[in-house]
DNA sequence: GCATATTTGTCCGTATGTATA
DNA sequence: CTATACATACGGACAAATATG
């Protein structure tokens, strides 16, 4: 049987305009071009990108879903404002699905090609001085971990709670300094799993996403108390 | 301060028109009024609703995102037919999301009254013959253990499974015997959490999810050995 | 295999209701 | 209170794909 070309169906599948137009948006908002809290109105961006209302608000919906955009009933479209609860409540599935995909491996996994790639990816960046390509590869290798369980409803969960914490991480100034620590401890775990033990891949997994979500945290408090670029806060809402 | 209001404002925000109509559609859905396979068509529906295309379109691709819904490109929207590879994907979602919000518990958790109310009012369906409550309630005790762990988008992902599942669940021609036996062992998870033994529970839960999964794994192919209303299959797709 | 009817995919213009200055 | 800007919902149009005879 002719293998390996299953993952690339995606390619082939017609795609609709409002997909075409998610991934526009779903880029530029990412990569922090239209930061937290930006209004996204149907006239002007339907406009710019040539697309009617109703296509655009199609892409909207799918982006709401994705959690990246937060709709407001007869107020329109934002790009999602994320706070410390939003953090704490996104580790919080990060511990269980995570540590729950990993916990359960007893012996070593037949395929771990996609999560080893994704650490040496991690690594690879980090002597290139790729900040971004390193938060991807930090990224995709949780996702790898997760993808170990073999179920493409936790995929589709873990995808979406990934793409939130991109939006999440704009708040570190320094990615540097952020993901940098996380690198060794992506090859521990992964040396764990390697062996067929899950429980201690997912008791290390454990702390370090308490660690992760103690920093972003605190860099949300800073940022409260010190807003960069709205002196006094954003205003009543 | 005011406690226990904050839960009810889901009461008061106002709802879309599209929202509505998808609530309606869920119930018949869930329900088996619309068996799986059933096209909705655009026009027919839209018509005895008396809501616009746009409107109708709008709440199908909510149900889709829900999995209770399938589109399929050119040809419409279908009530999702489940298979066994659900169910396996579904339970494997289960045991993961499940155990691990139970698993981490180390003390009596501080209010267990929800979960306590799942378990007593589904030994209260049973002595009163009602199935349907019986599903709920027994749906329900899952949803308000996940709950336990206090995440908001854990919440939400368990009652997207939950709502796929009860579709599943219409393969099971005798509801009794499949919910019966699981009451006691709801019981049983539920006195582990209360002494604070949530290691206990999230074994306890595995075994239970590893039966149930097993008991529809195998109505499903029995199910596609002798399919009840179509000879033969139900044709090429 | 071909021509037809039906349905969906995409988009527009407009009327109404809602929030904010 | 009024005015403005915007989102909501509707009906209709045309192209494209599918189903049917």
């Amino acid at each position: 049987m002719i293998e390996g070309l299953a993952a690339d169906r995606a390619l082939l599948v017609r795609t609709s305009t409002a997909d075409r137009v998610a991934d526009i948006l779903r880029t530029h908002i990412i990569e922090g071009r239209f930061p937290p809290g930006t209004r996204l109105p149907e006239d002007e961006i339907g406009k710019q990108l040539g697309v009617s209302r109703n296509t655009l608000r199609e892409a909207f919906r799918l982006l709401s879903h994705e959690r990246l955009l937060a709709h407001e009933l007869n107020r329109g479209m934002f790009v999602r404002e994320s706070t410390a609860e939003d953090v704490v409540d996104l580790y919080r599935v990060r511990r269980i699905v995570e540590c729950g995909a990993v916990g359960v491996i007893t012996a070593p996994p037949p395929d771990l090609t996609r999560a080893a790639a994704a650490v040496t990816d991690g690594e690879r960046a980090l002597a290139e001085e790729s900040w971004r390509a390193l938060g991807t590869a930090n990224l995709r290798f949780h996702q790898e971990l997760v993808a170990l369980a073999g179920s493409t409803r936790a995929d589709e969960l873990m995808s979406r709670v990934l793409a939130e914490l991109r939006l999440v991480f704009h708040v570190m100034v320094d990615p540097r300094t952020f993901h940098e620590p996380y690198l060794v401890r992506n090859r521990a775990v992964l040396e764990r799993v390697r062996a067929g033990d899950g429980a201690g891949a997912a008791t290390e997994l454990a702390a370090y996403l308490l660690d992760a979500e103690q920093q972003l945290v605190a860099a949300f408090t800073a940022q409260r108390r010190a807003p960069v670029d709205a002196p006094g806060g954003a205003g009543p809402r």
